[in-house]
RNA sequence: GGAGGGUUGGCCGAGUGGUUGAUGGCGGCAGUCUUGAAAACUGUUGACCUUAACGGGUUCGGGGGUUCGAAUCCCUCACCCUCCGCCA
């Protein structure tokens, strides 16, 4: 959430740059500065109403230490009204700040000054192309009848299994799956991010962390029983490790990656865009995560989406990189990066990498701070990327690779299937 | 799932109703000594809210209660440990 000085120092400002993202928080700044003024004022008030009962009952105890008695007994009667005028100053108090979040988690992140305005995806701009033509053989085919012709991913039998968008990946289908986790995992690791393997459960306090909860509850599936949530992405219980953390000097920047299935609802969906592998319930994704210093988490951004190109680049699959405009940024993002990957069956851009900064948005849930050289502590940047997201890539690579022959696998990634192609 | 024992500051560990935000040790920082380092000695060292500042307030796992006063008593939840049961 946005922190409440970044408001008191220049509410218009903030108004005016969440128009970008078409939200108008006119009238919630204006409520929660009424509620952040009368908060601290009640706050005053109380403090003083403690400070004289603390010093009334360090004078009872010294009068009961000296055997004074009755003088005690008297400074007793005295504490009665305080005390019921400081549990009424607490009650609204209370109310006052439990109100004051409940309007300060109603307000998007802040987008930053180079995301342009814009309704919805037709407004986002493509800021580069890259990767060969796609060129395919006669009777072309979509995925899906890729991934039956040659039995190596069955929609049908996860729908027995579970339900619709929870496919069974099948021999070379199944291998091909733990081959590009594996490369992903690799390429991350070799430039620098730390390897982590975390709960794929998460409670809610995490849930909050990083922006699910409370206004995305619907998308996650909730075990009642234990109120835990099934991760929608590798970003929530990585981004979670650092929750109630203060960093030292030396433990920022943090760069970590991990690979998860991950759990979407997707209430909602339907149409072409849910055929196949284009969107499910169920699918695995490696993330990247960092968390930077704020001068240097604009470079970070940079140096992720270099990276994950250079991912893209190395399957040799052709892709467009997009900025976001603000209408289709999410709710937690000051600017976010999108990957996607042509498929030339479907004539359509198929969305394998999201990569953003959170700035501290997520920082302030998640009370994620660190050292500086100052020793003051500062609320950290959070960013996270796909690197990458599976299905799609998936998609993409049997559709624009298939040849009267089989499915050509790139060679890269062929040290980890131990096949040249899928026949 | 059943029974019992725990949860104190960066770490270890005292503290069972009255200046205890908390003895002590370790670690960190600064200084003395030293050519330098180590050792020794001295000092210093949590976070959060509020304030222009001085100051004030909150915080001993979370929440609630008793009391003039709670780390200390009571209730409740979470987590950890031990034993039993179950088990990949």
């Amino acid at each position: 959430m946005l922190t409440l000085k970044m408001l008191r120092d220049d509410p218009e400002g903030v108004v005016g740059k969440l128009k970008i993202k078409n939200f108008d928080a006119e009238s919630i700044v204006g409520k929660i500065l009424e509620l952040d003024s009368l908060r601290r004022n009640l706050q005053t008030e109380s403090d003083e109403l403690l400070a004289r009962q603390k010093q009334i009952a360090a004078k009872i105890g010294a009068l009961m230490k000296e055997g004074r008695k009755d003088e005690a007994d008297a400074a007793k009667a005295e504490t009665a009204e305080l005390k019921a005028r400081s549990g009424e100053l607490l009650e609204r108090m209370d109310a006052a700040a439990k109100e004051l979040e409940s309007q300060l988690v109603l307000l998007p992140n802040t987008p930053c000054p180079l995301v342009k305005p814009g309704k919805g995806a037709e407004d986002n701009e493509v800021v580069k192309m890259g990767g060969p033509e796609v060129r395919l053989p006669e009777n072309a085919l979509p995925h899906w009848d890729l991934a039956r012709k040659y039995d190596i991913i069955d929609f049908d039998l996860g729908v027995k299994i579970t339900g619709a968008g929870f496919p069974v990946y099948k021999g070379k289908g199944a291998k091909l799956q733990r081959a590009l986790i594996n490369f992903f995992l690799d390429c991350n690791t070799a430039a620098g991010y730390r390897e982590v393997e975390p709960p794929v459960m998460v409670n809610a306090a995490s849930g909050f962390g990083t922006g699910q909860l409370p206004d995305k509850e619907g998308q996650m599936y909730h075990a009642n029983l234990d109120d835990f949530y099934m991760v929608p992405t590798a970003e929530v219980p990585v981004t979670n490790i650092f929750r109630d953390v203060i960093l030292s000097a030396g433990e920022i920047p943090q760069k970590l990656t991990a690979y998860t299935p991950c759990f979407r609802r997707e209430a909602g969906s339907y149409g072409k865009d849910v055929r196949g592998l284009n969107r499910l319930h169920q699918f695995d994704k490696v993330e990247i995560v960092r968390v930077e210093k704020p001068e240097n988490s604009y470079a970070a951004l940079d140096e992720m989406i270099a990276h994950v190109e250079s991912l893209v680049n190395k399957l040799g699959l052709r892709y467009r990189i997009l900025r976001l405009c603000g209408g289709d940024l999410s709710f937690t993002s000051a600017i976010t990066y999108d990957f996607e990957l042509w498929s030339a069956a479907q004539q359509r851009w198929l969305e394998i990498s999201s990569v953003s900064n959170f700035e501290t948005y997520q920082s302030n849930r998640l009370h994620l701070r660190y050292r500086d050289e100052n020793g003051r502590t500062q609320l950290a940047h959070t960013l996270n990327g796909s690197s990458l997201a599976l299905p799609r890539v998936v998609a993409a690579l049997l559709e624009d690779n298939q040849t009267e022959s089989g499915i050509i696998i790139p060679e890269i990634l062929r040290p980890y299937t131990g096949f040249d192609r899928i026949d």
